[in-house]
DNA sequence: TAATGGTAGGGGAGGAAATTCCTCCCCTAC
DNA sequence: TAATGGTAGGGGAGGAAATTCCTCCCCTAC
């Protein structure tokens, strides 16, 4: 060893490090040794805030085979196995002399089905480069019928981070058997720390395990296992020229001529200081007057390609961890990658942080029924983690509409500059001022998504994810649920000696639906009287627990036999007939990852009450929030029909228990307590009406009461039940409003002191396919009823909207109706869809695209075509103010307010006397003669709710 | 370098199918 | 040169209009 390695290793005798990214190393072909080897490629930052890059070796991809009973496994076997592959791989390189590493023979069990300890002998095939996964397969089908494949659809990261405990943005320290690569040409990155390490150098700390410290102290004293490192972050946004006419930009023709940036790095400190700690830097082309703002950096150039590569150049010197933007990873950065393509830049694409590889586009299709179906383009920037706000934003919130501007103003209270998409070429062309004003607008773009990351703790949230489910922080951004439980699994997996067996997957259209939760019939109808709620607590994980549900607990009749098993006494059979074997006979492994969860939850839960640190605090409540989530879907994961491990025996299991057990509580309920009655429960809830308790005259001692007794009733319920399962008391209603299945509202107390709040569910005031004016209508109803006991002034205030609608005097902002862009080959016409096929006519590569929401408004277009269809008539809402359309005034008041406003009200001042206030239709009015009856009844029963509210 | 948690359920719009309503016309009774 | 009834009402055919039913689709509850 030279002098220079030998200082290294006295100032470095070891290294920490919180991972970042995860990437592998096809490998380099070794001439000398004949193989091509694969390496895992750790980015990460290190406890003093420098980048760092890690190759680690020693680790090799591998799969297990089990093969027919016929043939005898070996030593022998194994030779000519090994053999027989080698011949038949078709190698490039002549001099290649070696494609599997190891074949050994090993004893494992298969997570499918109760096993009862009896491991099988199968093959641990272990090969140099993961990239010869598919030829070794092939070969071995040629050879060999019904082969059996576990553990195979793997990749070769996930079994690193498997093996290793090694989870996303967890920390390692680096001891013993490393190299740093010094010299500036030894590096393949532009990390400022690079090294070789053998697996076994690598300490992990993992966040399921029991450690509690670092065995080696970190320079940096204050970091602790908790801690996150201080990302360095940047945040972009360009503008494009658009054509003369307005045409929407395409790479091919229109320039790129502002990219606005911020460098910033977390610090997780007050708001003010985190502006300060921003650096704004421009990057321009032709001169621009910045005006009234300080402190930004611009460069200015005249040659659009030199631009970019100078943009790329400074990615790459300010070497970001993460790079954040607005709908970035669907238009800024295959704009930029694409326009830096045409314009035949050689050295714009390296944008990642190893040095050789080009960031490349890819189309892929994600489709998710939870988050909906979109078409991503996916670059490659190895070493810096993408997150795009605009995804964030469309994963984690229902809103009504995902453009910058009104996100923005939704959860900072900010828009974004006043400028205009067909502005921007006026602007751009007037003068340097006007140039400067544009740079400022793009500048503002690159901001609001920092500051919405920062208020909304999209890191802390994303980081706590990937630490809880051992997937890396990429995978958390960009993939579904399911990863998430496979990681989980599969780390189970490797306590118990089992291997997951292969998925044969079945064709979309081969799904068969298994039955679901139940829903109790509800006994619709306007309550003025306390309704409370009582709910079990992690329903489905609950049952899977109690009933020991699992891939490693389920049996067939076969092995009933086989094993000469017992009912009641073995094994237990589900409502609907699948059968598992009791705890005591084997325990089950999502039943323990589930157990483990909720542990988990509950220490962190108890941490969290004691935490002072504002900081720690977001970190351990984010834990708890991801401990949560994940149990919750381990149920989904197992109902997954084309997902990685389905098996509907468990998930239809775990519904039909539920099923029953509400069925149950309901029967127990009103079994005990005569006064009572259930009047309406969904999947995991019952709701209760109490009935003899008009004597209470004050609301405190009523509600305090219905309270103790709820409490009671929880506790009676759970009694009956097997451990962990548990009714809470969870909520009253008074007054409650039951409207349908799924649809109701009501006061909501938590406290008899006062409510907690209005609450609504199902009802169009939480649906966003309805324009705003509706649930703003319907909410303040609402809240003139409930809270204010002021049903007159609730008619009053509703009438007033009808009168300001017809005279045209509402802002069209509150006639606009959105609904997703879901599929691409719609079989029914629809406005939404109608219209996207409108706007990208006008104006191609403007049009919404799949998974976005539209924005429409239904307008009057003049004909008198009783016909004319509803998707006739919808219009771009931008396009009805700039040529000042009127919007269908008729069908706004009987589709979009009458109807859910009549809905409500009938239940409160009756049927009869709702329509004749609010309903517009003409056959309504053709019924009125008829009516006139039963009105007095309902006046009645007003006084009387008034009367019971004032006490 | 092809990925995607589940079912239950309300409610609106479109459009086909079934039903009702209206008009024309023929015919008969008286 | 000759010849010519009127009115009410049942009922069928054809076609328009209104209604029902089914499907698609969106979005939510849990």
């Amino acid at each position: 060893m030279n002098d220079e390695f030998n200082k290294n290793i006295n100032k470095f005798c070891y290294l920490t490090l919180q991972v970042l990214d995860i990437s592998s190393n096809l490998g380099v072909f070794n001439y000398f040794t004949g193989i091509k080897c694969s390496n895992i490629e750790l980015f990460g930052i290190t406890d003093e805030n420098e980048s760092i890059l890690v190759h680690v070796h020693g680790f090799f991809p591998y799969f297990y085979v089990e093969f027919p009973e016929d043939i005898i496994l070996n030593a022998e076997f194994t030779r000519k196995l090994e053999k027989l592959i080698h011949e038949n791989v078709k190698l490039n390189d002549i001099n290649r002399r070696k494609i599997v590493k190891d074949i050994d023979i090993v004893s494992r069990l298969s997570v499918k089905y109760f096993q009862n300890n009896e491991e099988k002998r199968m093959l641990k095939i272990t090969y140099f480069s993961f990239r010869e996964k598919e030829n070794i397969l092939k070969i071995l089908n040629k050879y060999y019928r019904n082969l059996k494949f576990f553990n195979i659809d793997l990749s070769y990261i996930t079994q690193f981070m498997v093996d290793l405990n090694v989870c996303g943005c967890c920390w390692i320290q680096i001891t013993g058997n490393f190299k740093l690569r010094n010299k500036e040409w030894s590096k393949i990155s532009t990390c400022k720390i690079e090294c070789d390490a053998y697996v076994s150098s690598l300490k992990v700390y993992d966040y399921e395990s029991n450690i509690k410290d670092f065995v080696y102290k970190p320079k940096n004293e204050t970091i602790t296992l908790e801690s996150i490192s201080p990302y360095k972050i940047l945040s972009y946004d360009i503008e494009c020229l658009n054509g003369a006419k307005g045409e929407f930009p395409v790479p091919e023709t229109n320039e790129i001529i502002v990219i606005g940036n911020i460098l910033y790095q977390e610090i997780y400190e007050n708001e003010e200081k985190n502006e300060l700690n921003m650096k704004k830097v421009l990057f321009t082309l032709g001169e621009c007057e910045i005006q009234n703002e300080k402190n930004i950096e611009t460069f200015t150039f005249n040659d659009e390609k030199i631009l970019l590569e100078k943009w790329s150049e400074f990615v790459r010197k300010s070497d970001p961890d993460i790079m954040i933007g607005y709908n970035t990873q669907n238009f800024d950065l295959p704009f930029l990658i694409e326009r830096a393509k045409f314009l035949k830049s050689k050295n714009f694409q390296y944008l990642g942080r190893w040095k050789g590889i080009k960031t490349i586009l890819r189309e892929q299709k994600f489709m998710s029924k939870q988050i909906g179906n979109k078409i991503n383009y996916i670059a490659n920037i190895n070493g810096r983690v993408q997150i795009d706000m605009l995804s964030v934003m469309q994963r984690d919130f229902k809103l009504r509409s995902y453009k910058l501007d009104d996100v923005a103003n939704d959860f900072l209270g900010e828009r974004k500059e006043d400028v205009h998409f067909y502005q921007i070429r006026n602007l751009y062309f007037e003068s340097n001022i006007t140039r400067g004003k544009l740079a400022l607008y793009c500048l503002k773009d690159a901001l609001l998504p920092l500051k919405l990351m920062i208020k909304l703790m999209v890191l802390v949230k994303n980081v706590e994810m990937a630490r809880v489910t051992g997937i890396s922080l990429n995978e958390v951004l960009t993939r579904g649920q399911q990863v998430r439980i496979m990681s989980q699994l599969l780390r189970k997996c490797k306590t118990r000696n089992m291997v997951i067996p292969k998925n044969i997957r079945t064709s979309n259209d081969e799904y068969e639906s298994y039955i679901g939760a139940h829903v109790i019939k509800p006994e619709i109808g306007f309550y003025n009287e306390p309704i409370s709620t009582l709910d079990f607590v992690s329903l489905y994980p609950s049952i899977m627990i109690t009933h020991n549900l699992c891939y490693s607990t389920l049996l067939t009749e076969e092995k009933i036999m086989k094993y000469n098993l017992k009912e009641e006494i073995d094994y237990e059979r589900s409502p609907s007939n699948d059968c598992f074997v009791k705890k005591a006979k084997y325990s089950g492994l999502l039943p323990e990852i589930l157990e483990s969860l909720v542990d988990r939850r509950k220490y962190v839960k108890n941490l969290l009450k004691n935490e002072q640190d504002k900081v720690k605090k977001q970190i351990l409540d984010s834990r708890q929030l991801a401990l949560k989530i994940t149990a919750n879907s381990v149920y989904g994961f197992t109902g997954a029909q084309n997902g990685m491990l389905p098996c509907l025996s468990i998930s239809r299991s775990v519904t039909t228990y539920g099923q029953k057990m509400l069925r149950k509580t309901k029967y127990e309920i009103e079994t005990k307590y005569k006064q009572c009655k259930v009047i309406y429960g969904d999947t995991d809830s019952v709701m209760i009406k109490f009935e003899t308790f008009s004597e209470f005259k004050d609301k405190y001692q009523l509600l305090s009461e219905v309270m103790r007794i709820s409490k009671e009733q929880a506790e009676y319920v759970s009694s009956k039940f097997r451990k962990p399962i548990q009714l809470d008391f969870e909520k009253v209603y008074y007054p409650y409003l039951l409207i349908n299945k799924k649809r109701y509202a009501g006061l909501l107390y938590t406290k008899p002191e006062k409510p907690d709040k209005l609450d609504c569910k199902g009802l169009e005031i939480v649906r966003r396919d309805n324009c705003k004016l509706v649930p703003e209508l319907l909410k303040e109803v609402l809240d003139l009823i409930f809270m204010k006991q002021n049903v007159q002034g609730a008619i009053e205030y509703a009438k007033n909207i009808f009168d300001q609608l017809k005279n045209y005097t509402l802002p069209i902002e509150k006639l606009i109706i959105s609904k997703q862009l879901s599929k691409l080959n719609y079989k029914a016409k629809q406005p939404h869809i109608e219209l996207a096929n409108k706007i990208e006519k006008r104006n191609p590569g403007s049009g919404p695209k799949l998974g976005d929401r539209v924005p429409y408004v239904i307008i009057n277009t003049g004909k008198c075509d009783k016909n004319e269809r509803l998707y006739e008539k919808a219009e771009d809402p931008e396009y009805v103010i700039k040529n000042k359309l009127k919007p269908d005034i008729s069908y706004y008041i009987n589709k979009q307010i009458s109807v859910p406003l009549i809905r409500i009200l009938e239940n409160i001042i009756g049927k009869e006397t709702a329509e004749k206030l609010f309903s517009y239709n003409v056959q309504n009015q053709k019924m009125k003669k008829k009516r006139k009856i039963s009105e007095d009844k309902y006046q009645l029963k007003i006084d009387q709710f008034f009367k019971k509210m004032k006490n």
